[in-house]
DNA sequence: TTAGATAGCGCG
DNA sequence: AAAGCGCGCTATCTAA
């Protein structure tokens, strides 16, 4: 059988055999589905299963990561030894393994994460009429982007149009062009390069925010954060167009990252501040989510004080939405 | 034998 | 030719 290796993306060395690229080739052989599932089991076990317990700390029997703070480049803090930042999620046997991050007995782990966070800077920042009120109106803003962009109403919104538009409401902050949001909706290019249309043309305050970005940095050399962190993006005048484009993505993105980030940061300081109970001890920061560690008793008590003060770091033209869970481990919340 | 680079993939 | 932001870890290949 000749098999086409049109698409199939090539590295120094040959062809490429990443998860996407093997994903394209599905049914071309049946060896495809094997190397996908060595692929995600190989991954868990080495990375995970096998690493984590040989670094559990003898004298307190926890892991224990370390937060660096000066490492990213939008002003996230970033774990190592081990990355407790990236333990796996996603899938059902991901979960397996958030599973075994257990607390002690008596205890809980609380988990608060601020919804659709970029998302609503983004409405903040960009003014954009619909997507504020979409934002207010406590619409699902996914489903409410698959109405506009499509023309439909709310009610008419099918299950694949909202995940096209879950995808472009994401790629948007990243710059994602057409290619890109073909393959992460799974839609042609061509769809993708009309979704992209529709979208900006709905969104006309996103369309500016994008275009602002880009002209402040060119002007100034840098973008910010809401609270004032810096980032300098030198190449974004670069003669060499992807060196470039890859600069404007950045003044795109790094504003919207970068102030989630300050956000959290502030709000882990006031938590501090605030709550002087020995009780509570704050685990973990995974980006846009505090998780902590409680007596059973005073949960209830906390949840709610922690809440607010996530909430209320900063006032937006939009609501800031914390989700709040609780469960005995990782895996439960 | 080892250090560095590359490919791949886990998370937000 | 590449077309998506930000990270860190593992296995493997490459060069010294």
């Amino acid at each position: 059988m000749e098999i086409s290796t049109n698409g199939i993306k090539k590295t120094k060395t040959g062809f490429s055999t990443g998860a996407d690229e093997l994903e394209k080739m599905r049914g071309l052989h049946p060896i495809i589905v094997l190397i996908q599932e060595h692929r995600e089991l190989s991954k868990l076990v080495n990375t995970y299963i096998d690493a984590l317990p040989e670094l559990v700390n003898k004298e307190t029997g926890r892991v224990h990561t370390s937060f660096n703070q000066t490492v990213t480049a939008t002003g996230r803090l970033s774990s190592t030894n081990p990355n407790l930042q990236n333990i796996p999620a996603r899938t059902e046997m991901g979960k397996e393994i958030r599973k075994a991050f257990v607390v002690e007995k008596g205890n809980k782990l609380l988990s608060l994460d601020y919804s659709q966070i970029e998302l609503r800077l983004a409405a903040h920042m960009s003014g954009d009429k619909k997507m504020i009120k979409a934002f207010k109106d406590g619409a699902d803003i996914h489903k409410a982007t698959a109405a506009e962009i499509n023309g439909v109403n709310l009610e008419d919104v099918t299950s694949q149009m909202r995940r096209e538009a879950k995808a472009i409401n994401f790629g948007v902050l990243y710059g994602q062009g057409p290619h890109g949001l073909a393959r992460t909706a799974d839609i042609s290019y061509l769809e993708a390069r009309e979704f992209i249309d529709n979208y900006f043309t709905v969104y006309t305050g996103v369309q500016k925010y994008v275009d602002d970005k880009i002209k402040e940095a060119r002007k100034k050399g840098y973008v910010e954060t809401l609270f004032k962190r810096k980032r300098f993006l030198p190449e974004i005048n670069s003669s060499v167009v992807m060196v470039r484009k890859s600069a404007e993505r950045m003044a795109v993105n790094t504003p919207l990252q970068g102030t989630a980030a300050d956000m959290i940061k502030i709000a882990m300081i006031q938590i501090f501040e605030q709550i002087k109970d020995k009780d509570i001890k704050m685990l973990l920061q995974v980006h846009d989510e505090l998780i902590f560690e409680i007596p059973k008793n005073k949960v209830e008590k906390y949840a709610e004080k922690i809440k607010e003060i996530m909430e209320n770091v900063i006032k937006l033209r939009v609501p800031v939405v914390v989700d709040v869970a609780q469960g005995d481990n990782w895996g439960e919340v």
